[in-house]
DNA sequence: CTAAAAATGAAATAAAACTACATAAACGAC
DNA sequence: GTCGTTTATGTAGTTTTATTTCATTTTTAG
């Protein structure tokens, strides 16, 4: 928390001396920052053990170590927290909140993944004979953004956006099919019925969603992401944004696995997709 | 500037002791703020003075006033450095390096990106009577979600990634038509055509693509994320999650430009969604 | 009003940072 | 190569800064 606040919000716990270094942190913090123990104590007209004794209730090790916990509150905008978009927001405020927060959120995400559980999901996913990633709404691109990243393996895969066609795949699934499903909030009625539905049609079921939903209950193998839900109608769901780092993770994991040979192939295809380009050099003499 | 990233900047500069300090702080940035000038030396294998005179050349006053920095920009701008991912990466490596490289990459487009444009394309958006987002291959999920953003607005949109009906539709199109192409090279040929062509049919065209590059020079508006091209054949695209930040900024930015009567509409959306999902409640009792 | 507890500061101690200087390494001219 | 110069680095000592100890003052409860 922002040890400015905290001062803010602590100062009627503190005693009549302490008081006094706190008022004169909040007074002018920049000038705390850059000031020695004797000084502060001075400007606070305290002893410098009462400043000591004042960095150590705020749980720091010490002045030193509360100047620099004070550095970092103080330092530009405290990004990498999630702030939300006000109504009166111009261009430029916006758009740092929503990088900002998208950041906070992939912080986050990253923060709360269980690499074991990443570790298995690749496990899984190169052994399979079959891969479907499904999805239904904002997570549909998702599936769609995995897809085309998984088709780079050639590998047999698909992905549908379409309930039905999802049931029609499941149903003709066997052993050694991997389903992907994607929902933020693993509430959403039909994905769960398909995760059941492949299931009993002996498909592996990997879920990218929200732990302790029901979509996690009937999947073989969750990868849920920390991220809480949107608060805001303004902020556009981040969580989106971290399934697919997730799917880029499971695909860097996947290629690794597979070893160099594997690799090549790649190679080729990224060569593929060339002819179709404008050479950069070409372009340069235009 | 970024202390953290000054240092990376000048590493070329410092003598070979220093640089061991550099890289011990690189190493371990939270590990140095939280060391004594004794301690750090001894990581960094040098003495004392040593680092002090590190410290200085950075412009500080000397090693505390450093840390201050150092603290600073490790709350303040991202410790996250682009680190590719190797051979012989375990799960752990591998997914923190992806993350952290993707919020390395945001932070770069964050920086480069034009606010006044961005404020200029929803001006354009919000006047527009009907949008249009195009990409092909892995921008066709960029332009998927963004199609699935804006359709909550109410407003006419389409979303194709076959070229077919992408031609189709500029063909049909009109005054008051904003197309949105996707492309990260913006050298794939056919989208580069598709800008032609809906320019010369009254159309409106904004390109989140590369600056300089064959499909800006064909569009009139250009939002570019200054985000290098991938080096490495592991690393999957993070621009692709640039571009689809950037798609939050202008979905937010259109919100907020049409006022308080509109964000109404949204809320509906959003209630009308949660008919097709298993209640919170529900489930918790479940 | 008094005794116990809490708060505070003076002084001493400990730790950390800095400076001056000596030595070592690197560089260039011959 | 070698001598002289410049630059880099470390040792040891000095200064500054922070912390601890303990005596004094203030507050609080009975």
């Amino acid at each position: 928390m922002n040890t400015l606040e905290l001062i803010k919000k602590n100062l009627d716990t503190f005693s009549k001396s302490e008081r006094k270094v706190a008022e004169a942190i909040l007074a002018s913090p920049e000038t705390a920052i850059h000031s020695s123990i004797a000084n502060l104590a001075k400007i606070a007209e305290v002893s410098e053990p009462t400043v000591n004794r004042f960095c150590r209730r705020l749980d720091t090790k010490g002045f030193p170590d509360f100047k620099l916990h004070l550095a970092q509150s103080l330092a530009n905008g405290t990004p990498y927290v999630n702030r939300n978009v006000n109504e009166d927001d111009g261009p430029e405020a916006y758009t740092s909140k929503i990088f900002e927060s998208t950041m906070a959120c992939l912080n986050a995400a990253k923060n709360g993944l269980d690499t074991n559980l990443i570790n298995r999901a690749v496990d899984v996913l190169t052994q399979a004979n079959k891969i479907s990633f499904f999805g239904l709404g904002a997570s549909s691109s998702v599936a769609h953004d995995a897809l085309n990243k998984f088709f780079r393996f050639n590998i047999p895969v698909s992905c549908f956006d379409d309930i039905v066609m999802q049931r029609m795949s499941c149903i003709n699934g066997s052993e050694g099919d991997v389903i992907v499903l994607i929902s933020h909030t693993g509430r959403t009625k039909p994905l769960v019925e398909i995760a059941q539905l492949a299931r009993e049609n002996d498909a592996f079921v990997i879920a990218l969603t929200a732990e302790d939903s029901p979509l996690a209950e009937q999947s073989n193998l969750v990868l849920s992401l920390g991220v809480p839900e949107d608060t805001d109608i303004y902020m556009p769901m981040s969580s989106r944004i971290a399934q697919l780092v997730l799917i880029d993770v499971l695909t860097t994991g996947f290629t690794l696995r597979r070893g160099a040979k594997f690799r090549d192939n790649l190679k080729r295809v990224k060569a593929g997709i060339k002819d179709s380009r404008f050479e950069k050099t070409n372009d340069e003499a235009l």
